[in-house]
DNA sequence: CGCCTTTGACCCGCGC
DNA sequence: GCGCGGGTCAAAGGCG
């Protein structure tokens, strides 16, 4: 693919040394230096917004050539074409068929710790159905159906992450044959598409690669989320990104807890803009 | 009263 | 068959 050399040097100057003033009025320095952190926040907000935009252009492009390399290679099944019903016989029980898993998302939401409920509010209607502990995860898992039409039939599996409690991994099952509430029927921004696990060693309807993924970062602890891009499904040249995002960034330990707080901001934003 | 969560039982596929 | 692990059912209870 033609790779449009991105500059990854962000030319992040935070001038963490502030001047030394002289000692007459110290409260006027303080107001200085208030003044200071605002501008300096607002030009890393602004900062911030341009770095996620081209994050998303960038993920939009890499989704669409991803979902263009997936209609070349497999015929793509159409999902009104899926039979009826999800079985069929054999000799004269019935069984079911395996292989019909419509598309399986993947959705990483970052939340405090202290958030026991793992209720991720994303839109829709869920109505929780069960919860196992799994083997190699102590926080359990739960499983939650869309009860927004009652013929739905997404589910999704919520469980935190292992080892960081404030990382909480969603797994969407299926589409919704219905609308989004009275919420506006354009689409949901898309932040961060991952793969489908749709290498079933002997699938004979193979899954579309269709999926939308959306993460949502509430980050209340300075720190990125490269462990959880790498650790998933992503693509490669999504993990170089985000590494190489990540690494311009932590490198000055200051600039965290700013992008913290702007991230926060925006995240409010956000969420009054959408009205979650 | 309707919709939700909780929670143990149940089911089912898989490996031994 | 049996045990195990993951997924689902459904009765019981909570809540506005
Ligand atoms: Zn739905």
């Amino acid at each position: 693919m033609d790779s449009p050399t991105v500059n990854l040097s962000l030319g992040i100057n935070l001038n963490s040394n502030p001047p030394h003033y002289p000692d007459d009025d110290p409260t006027d320095h303080l107001v200085e230096e208030l003044n200071r952190m605002n501008t300096e926040n607002e030009r890393l907000t602004k900062l911030l917004t341009v770095v996620c935009e081209n994050y998303k252009t960038t993920q939009t492009q890499l989704a669409d050539l991803v979902m263009q390399k997936n209609d070349n290679n497999r015929k793509r099944v159409a999902e009104d074409d899926i039979f009826p019903t999800n079985y069929y016989v054999e000799g004269d029980s019935y069984k079911r068929f395996k292989e019909i898993k419509t598309d399986v998302s993947r959705v990483l939401v970052r939340a405090d710790p202290s958030n026991k409920s793992l209720v991720v509010k994303d839109g829709y209607q869920w109505r929780k159905y069960g919860q196992k502990v799994t083997r190699d995860n102590p926080s359990p898992r739960a499983y939650y159906k869309c009860s927004f039409a009652p013929n739905c039939p997404v589910k999704k599996k919520v469980q935190r992450s292992v080892e960081d409690a404030s990382i909480i991994v969603a797994t969407y099952e299926g589409e919704h044959n219905h609308t989004m509430s009275s919420s506006s029927p354009r689409e949901p921004h898309q932040n961060l598409v991952s793969t489908t696990s749709s290498s079933s060693p002997r699938a004979k309807s193979v899954s579309a690669g269709h999926n939308k993924d959306v993460e949502i970062d509430r980050m209340h602890q300075p720190k990125l989320c490269t462990d959880v891009v790498a650790e998933g499904t992503a693509p490669l040249v999504q993990q170089f990104l985000v590494e190489k995002m990540a690494s311009s960034l932590t490198r000055n330990p200051s600039f965290t807890e700013a992008l913290a707080a702007a991230i926060s901001t925006k995240i409010l934003e956000y969420d009054l803009m959408d009205g979650w």
